[in-house]
DNA sequence: AGCAACGTT
DNA sequence: GAACGTTGCT
């Protein structure tokens, strides 16, 4: 991250914080201090959503040294997976078959994704796959793998302690900003450092600043009428430093890895996914505050997460429309009553741009699966079998990649999946936790699970099957050193003194990748309202200007993190910590404040859990109702700035 | 097609 | 806890 002159923002008068006839911030200085925790209800939560470009294309334009603008697209057998946006301008779709897109582009580069072979040690990218269907199995740890350097590559980018890094998918991934644009702010805006007499509950001055540079960011219409000409407030400066961040790790990206992403930058998540789809390739969208509400009503609410399949659909039969806006009249109750109280509230919130959820970290994988849809269907015993094997080295090697080297974590169930015509068998058993684990004994459990569903009648022929461990276990149990926790096959087999087998399959321990990892993961609730500006910006990510946000903190900041005071005099009447200096009291104060209100927001969530959590089921977000009044502004239409501006003037 | 997560029964 | 279904990816 370079650094570089702040030329976002000019200072004006800087008029003390408390200046009579001065208008106040519609934020708190408790709000701000709620940034430092991540606490998911703040106003000026700041989160960033990156998704990498048609990703699978791109690692394989990577990989092969395609140029950009090469028509390429990932073939799967006879489909395609994935489009890069050059074939794209051919019409050239992610269903569409490679005779039919070749002859759309007859220059179109179609690579077949790597494939596991039976007999075969590992995956690979084989010349022939496409006309071994019978034979090979899809292999998509290439890009897992990459994925994985996608995600080492954000995390150096950010400050280590500041930074909540949430790998959503293969090619996702969330960033909670608040804590780093939190330590930006106070480290250049002095006056925010502290509360006149330590009232959290005061509300801060407005920013000292002229104008926001959105640079390459433009601004999308809204609504006239909207109160769009308000002086921007500290939520748009916090906006605008996310962006200037997020802008930083794509660069960052783009120059180590060379691939590209698109970029969401908003309040929560749910928004945050919305920006970064809304342009891309290579671009980003940063959607202000005030201009949640309008944005949201471009869409038809079967686009939103969870909305696009049989929930969507229920909604839409209940009230006979697929607008946002149709839906925002609405009630709570109306919700409630048609759809439940859980997915009501959640809906309900959901249209206003409401999402609480929480940034985790802590992710790691909780399920490995390894499947085969049979072209021809298979119909002996045997046949199967075969597959099983080729399942199981496929799930060993990736247990090798992401547990031993990493955190020992080990699965405790397996499955075993299995179609015949429509009908759908599936049968799971514990993996047995005493001893080592190795590919032949996954193998071994397998085909035990095999042994059940075939005992059944009708299940020949088959036309699909999937192996899948789950139920991941944390860590080393009991003497049992990491390196007798997994073991390759044959050194399982010398540790055990078996007999010894005609098929071997060892895994080379290939790339180790670091991890950090934490726990975490509720659902919260949130209020807020207004908004009217969305802006995108179109910025190719190596925009140079980079970002002068620092790895260094404030006082604050670095007292928040050491989570202790410093020595010396100056005491603290909470907790008696002496402090070296005025200031430092002052900031150690701060810190007391968000502590509180962490404790506080736990309390709540907490609360909201229980209440969600008991009926917690019918949808993937139990969020709570009882949004409440989130800071009134005081909605002062102003004198005209132009719409379509790249820089909003300040008082 | 091949994943992975999570919800319902 | 097992079986099955839903959602949303490339």
């Amino acid at each position: 991250m370079s650094s570089s002159p702040q030329r976002s923002f000019q200072h004006r008068d800087s008029s003390p914080a408390g200046a009579p006839g001065r208008k106040r911030s519609r934020f708190t200085y408790r709000h701000l201090n709620q940034m430092s925790t991540f606490t998911t209800s703040c106003p000026l939560r700041v989160i960033g959503h990156l998704d990498l470009d048609c990703f699978y294309a791109q690692v394989e334009m990577v990989r092969l040294g395609i140029p950009e603008d090469k028509p390429l697209a990932v073939q799967q057998w006879q489909g395609l997976i994935a489009v890069n946006y050059p074939a794209r301008e051919f019409g050239i779709g992610r269903h569409c078959t490679v005779t039919e897109a070749k002859k759309l582009c007859p220059d179109l580069i179609h690579q077949h994704v790597a494939t596991w072979r039976e007999g075969d040690e590992k995956w690979a990218y084989h010349p022939d796959a496409a006309e071994n269907i019978a034979t090979d199995k899809v292999s998509l740890d290439p890009y897992r793998l990459e994925s994985r350097r996608i995600m080492a590559t954000i995390k150096e980018q950010l400050p280590p302690k500041l930074q909540k890094v949430e790998k959503a998918s293969i090619d996702e991934v969330f960033l909670d900003l608040s804590a780093q644009v939190h330590a930006v702010l106070l480290d250049r805006f002095p006056e925010l450092a502290n509360p006149p007499y330590n009232d959290a509950s005061e509300q801060l001055p407005m920013p000292s600043t002229t104008a926001l540079d959105w640079q390459a960011d433009a601004l999308v219409d809204l609504d006239d009428e909207q109160a769009e000409f308000e002086d921007p407030d500290w939520d748009d400066v916090a906006l605008l430093i996310a962006s200037k961040i997020v802008r930083d790790v794509r660069a960052a990206i783009k120059s180590k890895l060379k691939y590209t992403c698109s970029a969401g930058v908003a309040r929560n998540k749910l928004l945050s996914k919305l920006g970064s789809a809304y342009k891309k390739p290579n671009m980003q969208t940063v959607i202000r505050n005030r201009a949640v509400q309008c944005f949201l009503s471009g869409f038809k609410f079967t686009k939103i997460r969870n909305l696009g399949g049989k929930l969507g659909e229920q909604v839409r039969q209940a009230f006979d429309t697929e607008s946002v806006s149709d839906l925002l009249a609405v009630s709570v109750e109306q919700f409630k009553g048609k759809l439940g109280d859980d997915t009501g509230v959640w809906i309900y919130n959901t249209l206003r741009g409401i999402d609480t959820t929480e940034v985790s970290s802590g992710t790691q994988i909780k399920s490995m699966l390894s499947a085969k849809s049979f072209r021809p269907s298979i119909g002996t015993i045997e046949q199967a079998t075969r597959w099983l094997r080729i399942f199981a080295a496929d799930i060993f090697s990736r247990l090798v990649e992401e547990s031993v080297l990493e955190h020992k974590r080990r699965p405790r169930t397996m499955n075993l999946h299995h179609r015949h015509g429509n009908q759908t068998r599936s049968r799971s058993c514990p993996i047995p936790q005493g001893r080592p684990l190795d590919e032949k004994t996954l193998f071994e459990i397998a085909q035990t699970l095999l042994n059940q569903i075939v005992s059944e009648k009708e299940v020949w022929p088959c036309v699909n099957l999937s192996l899948s461990v789950a139920g991941f276990e944390e860590g080393v149990s009991g003497n049992m050193g990491i390196d007798a926790f997994l073991l390759k096959g044959d050194e399982a087999r010398a540790l055990k003194e078996e007999p010894k087998e005609s098929k071997n399959v060892t895994q080379p321990p290939t790339a180790k990748r670091r991890r950090v990892e934490n726990a975490g993961g509720i659902e919260r609730f949130l209020t807020k309202r207004e908004t009217t500006m969305v802006n995108r910006d179109t910025s190719d990510g190596i925009s140079g200007s980079g970002a002068g946000f620092t790895d260094d903190l404030s006082p604050a900041q670095a007292l928040i993190n050491s989570g202790k005071p410093p020595i010396i005099s100056h005491v603290c009447p909470r907790c008696d910590a002496k402090m070296e200096s005025p200031e430092a009291l002052l900031s150690h104060t701060d810190w007391h404040f968000a502590k509180d209100l962490a404790e506080e927001e736990r309390v709540n969530q907490a609360f909201a859990n229980r209440q969600a959590a008991a009926a917690a089921s019918s949808r993937a977000s139990g969020q709570k109702s009882g949004a409440s009044a989130g800071p009134k502004r005081s909605a002062r239409p102003k004198k005209g700035t132009e719409r379509g501006q790249s820089k909003l003037s300040f008082g």
